[in-house]
DNA sequence: TGCTTAATGTAATTAGAGGTACGAAAAGGT
DNA sequence: ACCTTTTCGTACCTCTAATTACATTAAGCA
């Protein structure tokens, strides 16, 4: 809300949050959010353990903004593809290729940061939960609209929408859990067009086809 | 293999190894695998920290030997749910019964500490991780060997085994971490009704009847 | 009554994490 | 020049966790 009111005066800032949070980013992403302490950002990023605290106020400052990052990084496209206007097996389609996009190429870790950090929710403090919690609802959220909508279609199965949404959450942390215990790329697919593809009316439970 | 020899020498044993082994596991269990420390397992049980370390070696030793012991409480009981011979959609039935057993009643956590050790696989020693990875295809292997005998008898859907198998892991391992979210119980057998029937040929995509 | 063996537990040690006290530095204003 | 403001970063503090050195105790045996 209230922005930065651009003091001119006093020594001017060198620390660059952006390039903390990126780096902390993809520490926490490769190693696991509680595998990487702040005097590695530190090292990382040439900034001082006392900057990192004036700019987030605590470890779980920082583990929350960068949980924020990561949002609008890679769970608000999730999001868009399920609010975009399109037939419900395009949207699975689009979803399976989201998730299962090449990471290597992309110079991006394997599986998600916010699955992870809802494994390792008790060992988090209690701005990253929320923040969390928050993420959470927001995505179960829009899975349940999309599923209303794929119903007012008629060619979602009948299933409760809240019980359907947690499936699909269900899934997309299986396949990034799946993703990081190093199962190849090809068979994630397989597994997740068979247990998508089984919500949608008039689908054969068959492999995907690419 | 090699057992004790039963010394008779010596200062007599008092460290219970099964106390240690309990406690350890409930802790693990309630708590989170990393969030236990060796001095909370003393301090729980009345040993000394020496105590221990003679007894397990390190705290991977320790952990490794209580992730042995969950294997016996509770990922043998599923296994054997699916070598009984009975038919494809009553081990369903068991399955989603073990699994979502009341937790309360039974005296033991929500969730499944297998669950939780792989998720934090990262933090955890070599030894824990070995037998972690021991388990882990066990179970693999089970489904694969109760996928391939419901195949035969027809009544399985056209999915490739490994990835049918991997798809009942991920059933398995979402709705245990449903369960810790807090999940009402019935929501979970829903979802676990809806995903894991759906392997069923000539079953209705329905809500699950209890 | 001592020697040997095998266990015991108190009291360190070490390492690394989160977090901060505080004096110096770099700007604008007077 | 000197004061004020704001940020900087070195060096430290405090905790907690894993792990161990070592003196001690409780047996059986000679």
């Amino acid at each position: 809300m209230n922005e930065k009111p651009t003091p001119t005066r006093g020594r001017p800032k060198t620390l660059d949050r952006d390039q903390v949070l990126q780096a902390a980013l993809m520490e926490y992403w490769s190693k696991g959010p509680t595998d990487v302490s702040i005097s590695d950002i530190c090292g990382l990023t040439g900034t001082s353990k006392p900057g990192v605290y004036r700019e987030f106020g605590s470890d779980d400052g920082l583990k929350a903004s960068v949980l924020e990052t990561y949002h609008r990084l890679a769970i608000l496209p999730l999001i868009d593809i399920l609010e975009k206007d399109q037939s419900t097996i395009d949207a699975i389609d689009a979803l399976i290729s989201f998730m299962t996009q090449d990471r290597t190429n992309l110079g991006v870790p394997q599986g998600c940061l916010f699955v992870m950090m809802r494994a390792e929710a008790q060992q988090l403090g209690p701005s990253t939960c929320a923040k969390l919690h928050e993420v959470r609802r927001q995505l179960l959220d829009a899975y349940e609209a999309w599923i209303t909508c794929s119903k007012s279609r008629g060619d979602f199965a009948d299933i409760p929408t809240d019980v359907a949404a947690l499936f699909m959450d269900a899934q997309h942390g299986g396949a990034m859990r799946m993703q990081r215990e190093g199962v190849p790329n090809d068979t994630v697919v397989s597994v997740l067009g068979t247990a998508l593809r089984m919500l949608v009316l008039g689908e054969k439970p068959d492999v995907i086809t690419h």
